[in-house]
DNA sequence: TTTGGCACTCCTGGCGTCGGAGTGCTAGTA
DNA sequence: TACTAGCACTCCGACGCCAGGAGTGCCAAA
């Protein structure tokens, strides 16, 4: 009773049209309610509730004489206050498991394979961010002479992840110069955090042992690269799912949605402030902030391994969305995620 | 007229209707023709004419009283004998060349933004496998410890790609042990066909420097995952554009064909058979083989550098796609990209 | 405060009508 | 013989109308 208009009976009703809504998508009528969930009141009194739920702004009427639907703020309320935690089944549990234990040991395969699934298993379109490590460790760099002229450098964090750069010189290195760089540099940065990996010293290095500032610039471009794994591309799955609501039949509706999972913009936007929060996060219609999305909803829910790596993982879908369902399944899907990540990182 | 069916004036009424129908999306009259091309005869000769392109199974009546719409066989004919070659214009050629000089080295990004600019221009959906590289060439391996027992060995092919592979020890192994191996590999391997890279000659090697057998099966990783890249891999981007076009406003078509960009396998399938080829493939239809598929096209083009590694190119649309300028479109990518990729290539 | 009852509103779907677009055919013309 | 003008015919699609039904709001009674 947190919300000082909301009686524990509108409470209830508020609630129970919600969850209507969202297993019919059909404006929910007085009398649905009585005879479906037995409130032990008639369908006149419920009319009644409605009707001061609707002054209150948190139910809406299609029309004059439909039924109800929640608005907005009817979904935040019933996400706050008063919706049931749901916990996942154990099938769905086992099923994101052994989904999980057979994918990809590749950073960027995994991401997608989870995107994927989490696509299916909430029958809405899923969309991860990779992790965001800002404190990944730089393990090991290599320069490789690949011709007299030509060679790569790879960096290896301790995401496992390599980053690679390939350069060109304008005169001949010898191979065990790269070598000598290499061990240095290792020698040097072992261990650090990679966003300590910094520029000057890589230079100092490198003029110490008498070799072309070219080197550094390669050096410092697979540095980049690798560090480049920080800003989080997304990878989206099951936006056909979608098509199953009968609120994107309107084929307009789902080319803006589309438009934004092929820009990326948009949905970087939606979960970079849910970023800053380690709890699930629920945006729903306009808090999504733009007219475009008024009638979707996304539920967040980060993952993480190591102190500070971490990732975002997230569901959208039609604002009428199963909203304890979703929260479990990307609860869920996060926690195993972030355990086979946590395995797999290089200590 | 190769086609002993068709005079020339049925050929240019057969074309006509095509253009006019791809323009329009109605299905085209006689009086339409007569009155926006000078053909120099009567609707009523149009529409005599029409009948028997009908009879011919070249053109459908959508019902009784409506105009004449293509059937497969109208574009198939349309496609092989009676449509002018387009060429890019001066604005799209520059277009394309700026997109793609501006865009990323990185192998698997620059396929991405190719596909993407693709997809833009063509206003369709548009999808390019990853280069198939038959033979590419093994350029080096690099053996990295991270720890006394944890490791990863990284492949370098003429690709510019490097493939990874971490590998966990059961027992200690000394980093120059590593780094001998290393040398080891790259003299006896340097420049080989990466597809001659074999798991036994890697064994002896490794058992010649008496070395754990588990190296071995490391190093095979990373050369099997560089392998990899050979099975093509599909980006595909635009599918919001389809939604312009009438024949999408249904919202199920658009779903069972996000289904199939989202799988993959179908759009493999459908640049399987072009891909023995070195020349444009357009299927129309039921030409690729599936009811679902039944009212859209492809148009295939293969890209390629170096001697033997190739790609496809492909745009998807409705079956009413203006071939020729698509044709155009991918043909004048394919040309840039597969410049692009042969000037990056390791020599 | 609740509830039964009732009048009212508005949506929805079915139906018939009507106009127009386009054809096929016939008869006439070059 | 090939073309064309004209006309009757077909069929689609838009429109308006109506009836049915779902659901409400409100009133008066419990």
């Amino acid at each position: 009773m947190k919300s000082p208009g909301l009686d524990q009976r509108k409470a209830y009703i508020l609630a129970t049209v919600v969850y209507e809504y969202v297993a019919t998508a059909e404006p929910v009528a007085s009398q649905t309610l009585t005879q479906k969930y037995n409130l032990g009141i008639s369908s006149a009194t419920v009319r009644n509730e409605m009707a001061e739920l609707e002054a209150g702004g948190y139910l809406v009427q299609p029309h004059t004489s439909a039924g109800r639907v929640p608005s907005d703020a009817g979904y935040r309320t019933y996400v706050d206050q008063l919706m049931e935690p749901e916990a996942l089944t154990a099938a769905d549990r086992r099923r994101i498991r052994d989904e999980l234990r057979d994918a990809s040991r590749e950073l960027d395969e995994l991401i997608d394979q989870t995107t994927r699934m989490l696509g299916r298993l909430s029958n809405n379109l899923a969309f991860v961010t990779r992790p965001q490590a800002d404190t990944q460790l730089f393990k090991h760099v290599q320069l490789i002479s690949l011709a007299p002229r030509t060679g790569v450098a790879i960096v290896v964090t301790s995401l496992g992840v390599s980053a690679q750069s390939l350069f060109e010189l304008t005169s001949d290195v010898a191979a065990e110069d790269l070598t000598r760089l290499s061990s240095a540099l290792n020698a040097h940065f072992a261990d650090r955090k990679l966003r300590d990996v910094g520029e000057t010293e890589i230079a100092a290095i490198v003029t110490e042992l008498k070799l072309t500032d070219e080197l550094r610039g390669a050096v410092a471009a697979a540095v980049q690269s690798a560090r480049s794994n920080e800003t989080p591309a997304i990878a989206a799955a099951g936006a056909q799912n979608l098509l199953d609501q009968p609120e994107f039949h309107d084929a307009r509706k789902l080319q803006s949605i589309l438009r934004i999972v092929e820009e990326q913009r948009t949905l970087y936007e939606i979960v970079a402030d849910a970023m800053t929060s380690e709890n699930p996060s629920v945006k729903i219609g306009h808090e999504l902030g733009s007219e475009e999305l008024a009638d979707l909803s996304v539920v967040t829910v980060p993952y993480s391994f190591g102190p500070d790596a971490s990732g975002m993982l997230s569901i959208l879908g039609p604002r009428r969305m199963p909203y304890a369902r979703l929260l479990a399944l990307a609860s869920g899907t996060a926690e195993t995620l972030s355990q086979r990540l946590a395995d797999a990182e290089i200590k």
